[in-house]
DNA sequence: CGGGATCCAACAGGATACTG
DNA sequence: CAGTATCCTGTTGGATCCCG
């Protein structure tokens, strides 16, 4: 987990940093109701990378908003899901679909 | 204004797409109440680079969420506001602030 | 004051190959 | 299945200089 010192000091900044990059915000979104495996998350996002499935949920999970849920079998199983405070994130995944979806109402 | 077609599938990452620069989040809050000018809209964002500021704002004209009200004086006189729009992003910098809040005082 | 025009560094993200 | 390890490329963002 992050150390305060580490952090913006806006607010606004702090919260994109967490979800900066380009599919954080959709990996949350799938998270919202299930934990899911690697490749069922990989499989869904149709065009990212496995690197990129990889790093962005390591730092999610630094960042205290996602969880690794290793089942140590054979062949590997292992769910990812959010924790409480990742699930405090779906306020502003919702607040983003309601834009998103006003502002295709809008344009042209 | 972008054509429906060059907007992603989701909602989620067309909200992204708009404001996923590093300081439109930022741009955004400083216009709330009011317009800014340009010079005055850099000296308050610490750390942006002229160049990054005009890329950024002439961006967010182009999809609509700001506007540009040039008085053609001399010297030059130029405000940035939100347009009707871009008042629809507050809820989503409330979110994020109300976010960015909270987890500061969860960490550590 | 409000930019335009360049140039450059850093980094995020993608492609590919390999592994326990 | 769930990754690791490299390598490579495009885009962002920053620095600097200039202008009406």
């Amino acid at each position: 987990m992050k150390k305060k010192n580490e952090l913006p000091a806006c607010p606004v900044a702090t919260s994109v940093s967490l979800i900066g990059g380009k599919w954080k915000l959709m990996i949350i979104r799938n998270l919202r109701n299930r934990p899911w495996r690697f490749n069922e998350l990989q499989r869904d996002l149709e065009g990212i990378s496995q690197k990129v499935l990889t790093d962005s949920l390591r730092q999610m999970i630094d960042d205290g908003l996602v969880y690794r849920n290793d089942y140590h079998e054979n062949p590997p199983k292992v769910y990812y899901g959010l924790t409480d405070l990742g699930k405090e994130m779906m306020p502003i995944i919702d607040a983003l679909a309601d834009f998103g979806n006003y502002y295709k109402t809008i344009v042209d």
